[in-house]
DNA sequence: CTGTTAGCGCTTTCAA
DNA sequence: TTGAAAGCGCTAACAG
């Protein structure tokens, strides 16, 4: 690689732009100087700053990162890494809003990954995503999407800062047992059972794959609340597909098939409800008039379906922010903080819920 | 910052791994013999390959991503910009997907980043996004979302290579204008045309807000293969909202109101047509019963309707791609690809469409 | 085939 | 308050 110190030569030759060097010759200074002024470090007269401001100006200087990066053994980049998903849905399109609004504030970049390994704890055949195994290529890594608490303690033992989504994290047995960020089903769930209930309704059935850890998370906050106001809980278990749809329709198949009295069902999330509100009407049955239906999310399509569904809001930006915010604070202060980190959730009431129909 | 030759000493300093001096060193080669290895460049012989990569395994060694980013003067990360989009919906998520696997393919990271300016090609106020601006950050830029031509030109005079996704630029008066993707609508768009004159129909009207170029470009295509099938084009315009579930529900009024006689409408988009079939079943008309329905998009949200929604197919993993490759091929040979390069669309055929209802 | 060396552009002592 | 110089870890040209 030639050397070229000089200016001219050097951006003929590769789009190299000016480099400190320049500058510093220009304003008459050392690149020390330079460097300070650049980093808004104390030292320097205003005098002296003002000739390199001037210089910098007059050249078109622009830092060059990678350098940057080398001298402080850091890259100001976090990870957005994607587990185990297909694309982004709207769940985690709004997580990496939140991330990327909250990275952008503080000057990091983002950098989005995907990636797919067996869900069955088997660390055997894993391997870490490319980006997260060069050593420096990132600071650190927000672990989205749904994924194995080995891999994420993986991750942990690869020395890399790492911050893991909650809530479908597989095989987790307690908040805290990696770093992590949580939205609390309770509150939402709550609400929903008691406005269901103060509406009248007695007979509220929870609906949806529970042997998927976030249903799971959610029948047993519902199930509680249930018991709170003195009510039965009762489950329609679709547990041998993953299919959110086919979920939502044989759920109402089997409550139909049943006979068992309902009057309002609760649904393990959006997708779930709104396949069965559409089972519901292909039977002739009406939301809310014959069956109040409230769903779990609170995703867009709540309002881009009729009726518009009552739903747990789950707070997914500021989830996206605080993973964001772990994150960081675990670079900066290695080894200072940890735990599990929790978001709220609360209910939104629309049109899918009524009073109960009087069976005369 | 301590010199610390010593491998013991740099690791314990800071979590700074083994350098490829200490690979050297173990093995009892020259640095430019590891580099060599480990960039698969020939000229090595395997008898000392092997005693490399004896010590790399031995000590662990991973290489600084950083330091040979400076040393090559490359980032090897290319930046996906999502400009003027609230969040990645569904369709640039699946852009979002074929990028990033064309790009892990090819061993490139992928940063993303959100860019917000007034879409009016008044360039005094905006700025690029940071990471573009920062010499070396990237290597190379793809611009989705909705960007104004201005723009684009204006990152690529920054010198930074990049592509766009051409279907949503506003202010592109014709496809070649800067390095651009695209979707062609005018297969899919003819092939959706003549499917429904086969059916029978006559009277089909296009329904979008036509003041957005990509619903212009619909329109056109729609136009033009309504007259080539010997049928008159019919608007719907609603051209005051960019609401696309109003746009849907304000034409089905218009039409209703107008009394036009119309067997088929062809929506500009997949949440047109879906708002179109909820206003009319709210008018008791049923689709395709009383009159059928075309998407365009072929979203996720086609299957989740009832009707399943027929729908012109964009290849959106494709686009993503083709932006990929095509941005890929800029930055390895500057200055020998330009142009335009474009994706096609077919259309899938599901229930919202059927014969015209004979009005005796 | 291989070791040595001179950078890449920036940060950070250290001495002045 | 400042300049000089020594790295950061790697690549690439050059000499052997």
């Amino acid at each position: 690689m030639p050397a070229g110190s000089d200016l001219f030569l050097r951006m003929a030759w590769q789009r190299m732009g000016p480099s400190i060097a320049d500058v510093a010759k220009l304003a008459g200074v050392g690149k020390g100087t330079v460097s300070r002024v650049l980093n808004g470090r104390p030292g320097v007269s205003e005098q002296t700053a003002a000739k390199v401001r001037q210089a910098i100006r007059q050249l078109g200087y622009t830092p060059n990162v990678q350098a940057r990066r080398l001298a402080q053994n850091k890259s100001d980049l976090i990870c957005f890494v994607l587990s185990n998903r297909d694309f982004l849905h709207e769940f985690h399109s709004l997580v990496l809003k939140g991330v990327e609004s909250y990275c952008s504030k503080v000057g990091r970049d983002l950098v989005f990954a995907l990636w797919r390994y067996p869900l069955d704890g088997n660390l055997a055949s894993v391997v870490p995503p490319r980006i997260i195994a060069n050593r420096g290529s990132v600071d650190g890594a927000i672990l989205a999407g749904a994924n194995h608490i080995e891999c994420v303690k993986a991750i942990s033992k690869l020395g890399v800062p790492c911050v893991a989504f909650g809530n479908n994290l597989i095989g987790c047995t307690y908040l805290s047992e990696v770093d992590s960020v949580w939205y609390d089903e309770q509150p939402g769930t709550r609400e929903a059972i008691r406005y269901l209930a103060s509406l009248g309704h007695r007979h509220i059935r929870f609906a949806a794959n529970i042997s998927l850890p976030w249903f799971a998370r959610n029948y047993r906050a519902y199930s509680e609340a249930m018991l709170d106001f003195g009510l039965a809980p009762a489950l329609i278990a679709v547990n041998d597909t993953t299919d959110y749809v086919e979920i939502g329709e044989r759920a109402v198949q089997e409550l139909l098939d049943s006979g068992e009295p309902t009057t309002a069902i609760f649904a393990g999330n959006d997708v779930v409800a709104v396949s069965v509100i559409r089972a519901l009407a292909r039977r002739g049955l009406k939301v809310p008039r014959d069956i109040s239906v409230v769903g779990f999310d609170d995703s867009p399509r709540c309002i881009e379906c009729d009726p518009k569904l009552t739903s747990v809001h789950v707070p997914k930006e500021a989830l996206g922010a605080e993973c964001a915010r772990f994150l960081i604070e675990k670079i900066s202060a290695p080894g200072r903080v940890s735990g599990a980190r929790v978001v709220s959730t609360h209910l939104v009431v629309r049109e899918s819920c009524a009073p109960p129909r009087q069976t005369s």
